[in-house]
DNA sequence: AATGAATGAGGATTCATTCAT
DNA sequence: GATGAATGAATCCTCATTCAT
């Protein structure tokens, strides 16, 4: 009937409304770098925890754990997406951009990546969608005749790098990715994140 | 002198060590089988279940989770490992035979794909043994002056198709394989399991 | 992955086998003196927790919230049953061991009285069929031309009852029981339980 | 001297009391629809909503959940009492007045059902003092030597009453509660609202 | 006087692992 | 050697209540 039955005790600061979109930001800077950590299994009471708020917070923010992963993503993909509307960027010089986000988080490896068969259909759903918006964003700057211009071949490499992007270190995992693009004969600029 | 006359029929047969090989036998193909359908973090009751034995018989022979994993995907590496060893196989042959593993079972993917810093250290561990013996044996026979021949290219290039491998049905999931190999222009023999 | 991070600690003896019955069964009682204390609303945690077991138990032997009140009134139905069946017992005898549910505990008296509309329907699919086994029970007995024969009036007598049975202690309320059935014009004999 | 120019079209508007008065009325409102639909447990968050009002005003008007449910109970036992002071209102018009309360609202039905030992001494203090505002007000209209004259036989009936008063629709409900009227041999008015 | 974000306790549920029999 | 019940920590999620603005 009634919840918290010691309701009393010392309740930290409130913060007002002013502090949300603040407490939204800090929780997917949080959820990153755990996914990063952990892998994107981990219990959303860790992310709210280093967040530095309450598990409420999380749950009036993002209404299941497909919510908090696609927001995290949202922002590696937006990146991609201003890279290739940027002035003098060339095709290789997106995938460098997009080679970033693939060696810098686990959880981005995991959103090309879908498992297969383990159900998660929503997250799937999403993963789709996110991935569709890559794509897009690469073809846009691919050139004719290009050496992925063939329909499904784009993104197949894009998961094969990601397949290859795996190693202890960033710096690791960045080497990886470059010895796959080269093995596919496919040139690669500067892997970089997009800060516009 | 005393023989059982009256075998305690309320307790399910025992067997003595027949039985056990023959639970272990069952243990692993059950694993095989829910790792398929529910992915690697599927309750070890499920597969105990499937396998007709209690849960502490699962325990008795494997210590842990981990070790579960590592007995299904044991078999798979020998099947790949005695591909390589018989008579008239080809490179190619025994890269069918490592492929069809790949589009098997997500569970395989997962071996070589060892994910980053998920902190499974023991996984990783073997991983890495499982994965030494896949490369040492696909560098049987690997022709001189092979497009993989450089020293990590190989097992890169398994990783790269590894990263393709994703997809509802087997089927989709080998069309994907057999397109990564095309794109890195490596020729693969027919994608089947080798039962000598 | 991995649950139980501190699983060395004290473990509780485990009892084995022999005592799952005796554990159900201490989960039953349990469960009746923790809804005459807390209403059909309680945690089952509590219900776990008086029974001396851990939760997971509960768990196991009680698939959902209406499973456990089910077993709880599974009991008292019986009774009422077996008193129906018993030699010598007249409608009005029967009637006083209902009464005696109805005035001994407060889950007996929410099986008659089905909530509307809270969106209880599995409650009230089990509600029923409880119900009318109380009903076949009472209806063996009823004398024919009895001021309940008509079709519903039996068991809206019984409900309205229920109703009037509302009290602190049980006294009270099986005053406020014979009242009503008084007030009904029906006799009742002693309103007692019924040890066979 | 000063008026606020440029009034912050961010605050939605404040509306000083009057809005006040308005505001507990909205919530009334919406907790009785709230009640009906999803019972007395329903989230209070839901019935703020509902009223489209901030949480923070629900609690400024009822300091706690029970003063919510009194508040909804308040207007229906002022109804009876009404009716009970309307001319020409006979005591079986007073009956269906509040036999239509009794079918409209599963809340209500609570009211007067107090449930045994449940831990709310509150709602048990305030159910009382209306219990006896509409005891007080059938006795006002109870002709001398009626049926249920009998000191306790008033509220005992309509508790019975209650007690039958369950269903899924209103119809049902109220056919339920004419046939337990019935029973007790009890005239009883048009069931209706009494709008005076 | 209102808004609505935040807190955080509480309850539900699941499983890895142990252990009496 | 096998069974399967029991434990209980961990995670998910909900909501009563407070409070900065």
């Amino acid at each position: 009937m009634s919840q918290p039955l010691l309701p009393d005790a010392r309740r930290p600061a409130n913060g007002g409304p002013k502090a949300a979109a603040r407490n939204r930001a800090a929780l997917i800077v949080a959820a990153r770098e755990i996914y990063a950590a952990q892998g994107l299994d981990a219990p959303l009471s860790s992310i709210a925890r280093r967040a530095g708020v309450g598990q409420g917070v999380l749950y009036r923010h993002f209404p299941d754990r497909d919510a908090v992963a696609t927001a995290v993503l949202e922002e590696n993909v937006r990146q991609i997406e201003e890279a290739a509307a940027a002035d003098d960027m060339l095709f290789a010089d997106v995938l460098g951009v997009l080679t970033w986000h693939l060696t810098e988080s686990a959880a981005f490896l995991g959103l090309l990546h879908v498992r297969g068969a383990t159900g998660r259909s929503d997250a799937l759903a999403h993963a789709l969608t996110l991935s569709d918006r890559v794509e897009r964003a690469l073809r846009e700057r691919l050139p004719d005749g290009h050496r992925l211009s063939a329909p499904n071949d784009l993104m197949l490499a894009v998961a094969m790098v990601s397949g290859a992007t795996n190693g202890p270190t960033r710096e690791v995992r960045e080497g990886r990715a470059a010895a796959a693009w080269r093995l596919l004969g496919v040139e690669v600029g500067p892997v970089r994140p997009f800060d516009a």
